[in-house]
DNA sequence: ATTAGGG
DNA sequence: CCCTAAT
């Protein structure tokens, strides 16, 4: 009997499985190691093939790289997936196994956890994540088992839910039905995240112990797993099928281990409700392998944030959605897929997917314009045009300087919750709804206020006369701020934002002295046309390790700044840094304690430079009226500061 | 949480 | 601007 027969037939799978070592194909039986053991389990020690790559092709050319499968013990502890022990219920208990690559990462000793009706497998070092649904397939495949042979396998699935799969070796078949889930077993999604899941509908006995649900994650750090598949097969919420007996069989491959490239006749083949047979190639680990594929792993995961580069394979290439319009020049990011026009509104691409893809492909999205949070300006009436130009400026970049966040909004609403999917939330690559817009927004809960305030007495004076007017954003946008080196047309402000309602501004309160009702605030918001490549960086940022990790941007102070910093010196002192912290940069709140230090920073250049000679100063020029009050409150705060600390001290000693 | 000094 | 010790 063949070793795949017998796997077929218990587990009502098609066990492929490469061995790493060994191209004996014994298997055997014995009777439990589990704990929970009535049944016996079949422990399939069978290797085949070094590479232990299955390539399944779907007619000529679909070739995926299925190097796969363990079964999944539940013993007692599992070392690395060596051992799978099988329950050989004649009922079927069900291979609910998973068909794992070769041992791949560090955490595959600790991954394999079985807990009743789910386990786990999850090889972190795994870049990308395949997970192809597979269930309800029909047709033929012809596959490739790539081993150290390249021997051919073939598979052939038939609408009788037989499948059989031939090597030169021997031939397997399998009885069982495999439902296969529309979804073809194509690959291809962003970061080569692939799903593979299949389902089998055979009747079978009671679960064994651990359970009828496997999971395999390949790559543990994927929250947001790019929704290659449907709902109900989602990660996260993945459950069993209500059906009794009903088994499913997820397999999380490395992408780089499939290779996809089916020439598939307009979603002709892996029709719904088309039966196929899993083919699954066992494989033994070995350590050594390990080593020797970790490496790109980790190498890849390094790209994981970033764009995939077409040269990163076939995968990228082929298994991104191209989107109806022309599309990018191969910028493949994951949401980060920003493409920026010169034109008009936000527009939601939806990538049309070819038809060997999965269904919920890629979401193409193309910003063509970011909207930022409102800027209030609080300026004289006898301020020059340039000031006004200047101080929007500023407000602009603190606000792009300082610490951003994407919101999304989504057919209106506020997406707050960063777990959802895509999918949840209903930003499909199907929708073509231009119903999704983005926002930059100060991660503080602090709104920009206005830079320039009554606290620079040459220009605003601090007595400024109550009436001050106001210059809505709207009326300074006609300057067209433009923001890093777009070359989109200065006509590009947006000014009609059709869906992009910021229904909820709660995570920015609103100045104090706000008094324009929410409506109107809306329509005066600045929305800048923005070099997306730009900000592109900002959604690629994923995790906040490496926001936190990431170096504060280099704010040089702006004479207003400089100005503002003078005047609280002078009148706060030396010493007490947080109020002039606090006066002079009240509208950067989103700084930390370190903006004091970065105040005091200021002010300990701002007095060397008051002291050295003009031609020596670099920067940006800072008139000398303002260094010579630099330098006459230096002079005066220097001996105070030295009088309070020695006050301080005095009083301590008496204290004590 | 601030402040201060140094890198 | 960052790090970090001292307060």
């Amino acid at each position: 009997m063949c070793a795949f027969d017998l796997l077929a037939t218990v587990a009502g799978k098609l066990l492929l499985a490469a061995e790493s070592s060994r191209s004996s194909t014994d298997t055997w039986i014995e009777n439990d190691q589990c704990a929970f053991g009535k049944d016996s389990v079949m422990k399939e020690k069978r290797d085949v093939d070094k590479s232990s790559e299955v390539k399944l092709c779907e007619q000529e050319t679909c070739d995926m790289s299925l190097f796969v499968s363990k079964l999944v013990s539940q013993a007692p502890v599992n070392y690395t997936l060596k051992e799978f022990p099988h329950e050989l219920n004649d009922a079927c208990s069900g291979l609910a196994s998973v068909i794992t690559t070769s041992d791949c990462s560090e955490k595959a000793g600790s991954a394999e956890k079985l807990v009743n009706g789910e386990s786990k497998i999850e090889y972190g070092s795994f870049a990308s994540k395949v997970d192809v649904d597979i269930v309800g397939c029909r047709g033929s495949s012809t596959c490739k088992l790539e081993n150290g042979s390249r021997e051919p396998i073939k598979i052939d699935q038939q609408n009788t839910g037989k499948a059989s799969v031939s090597t030169r070796t021997g031939m397997f078949s399998s009885e069982d039905q495999v439902v296969c889930d529309r979804k073809p077993p194509a690959l291809l999604c962003s970061h080569n995240s692939v799903k593979v899941s299949c389902l089998d509908h055979i009747p079978c006995g009671p679960l064994p112990v651990y359970g009828d649900d496997v999971k395999l994650v390949v790559r543990d750090d994927d929250e947001n797993s790019s929704g290659c598949t449907q709902p109900r097969t989602a990660n996260k919420a993945y459950r069993p099928s209500p059906r009794i007996g009903d088994r499913r069989i997820r397999k999380l491959l490395a992408s780089k281990y499939w290779k996809v490239t089916p020439k598939l006749k307009n979603g002709e083949h892996f029709n719904n409700d088309t039966e196929t047979k899993a083919v699954y190639h066992r494989k033994k680990s070995h350590k050594q392998q390990r080593s020797q594929r970790d490496y790109p792993f980790k190498k890849r995961k390094l790209y994981f944030c970033s764009s995939v580069s077409n040269s990163d394979g076939e995968i990228s290439s082929d298994g991104i959605a191209s989107s109806p319009g022309k599309g990018s020049n191969g910028d493949t990011s994951c949401l980060g897929a920003i493409m920026h026009e010169a034109t008009g509104t936000l527009a939601y691409a939806a990538g049309q997917h070819r038809s060997f893809q999965c269904r919920d492909s890629h979401v193409k999205l193309k910003i063509k314009s970011f909207r930022v949070p409102e800027l209030f300006i609080d300026i004289p009436e006898t301020a020059t045009v340039g000031s006004l130009k200047r101080a929007v400026m500023e407000a602009v970049t603190a606000i792009l300087g300082g610490e951003l966040c994407v919101g999304v909004l989504h057919q209106g609403k506020k997406i707050r919750d960063d777990n959802k999917t895509l999918l949840q939330t209903g930003i499909t690559h199907g929708n073509k709804t231009d119903a999704l817009g983005f926002t930059l927004e100060p991660n503080t809960s602090q709104a920009p206020q206005s830079l320039g305030q009554e606290d620079n007495p040459s220009l605003f004076p601090c007595d400024t006369p109550q009436p001050i007017t106001r210059y809505p954003a709207p009326s300074v946008a006609h300057n067209t701020i433009q923001l890093g080196t777009s070359d989109a047309s200065p006509d590009c402000l947006v000014t009609n934002l059709g869906n992009l309602v910021d229904s909820d501004h709660d995570s920015a309160p609103s100045p104090p002295d706000m008094s324009i009702d929410k409506g109107t605030a809306d329509s005066r918001a600045l929305v800048p046309t923005v070099n997306a490549e730009a900000l592109s960086v900002v959604p690629m940022r994923k995790s906040k390790r490496s926001e936190a990790a990431q170096r504060r941007i280099r704010r040089p102070f702006s004479v207003y700044e400089v100005e503002a910093l003078v005047q609280a010196v002078e009148k706060l002192g030396t010493g007490r840094w947080r109020d002039v912290k606090l006066r002079a940069f009240d509208n950067a709140k989103h700084r930390t304690y370190v903006d004091l230090k970065v105040g005091k920073d200021k002010w300990k250049t701002l007095v060397h430079t008051s002291r050295i000679s003009p031609q020596q100063r670099r920067g940006e020029p800072v008139p000398q009226e303002l260094l010579d009050r630099v330098l006459a409150a230096h002079a005066y705060w220097s001996p105070q500061q030295a009088k309070q600390q020695l006050k301080q001290q005095s009083e301590t000693c008496l204290l004590l």
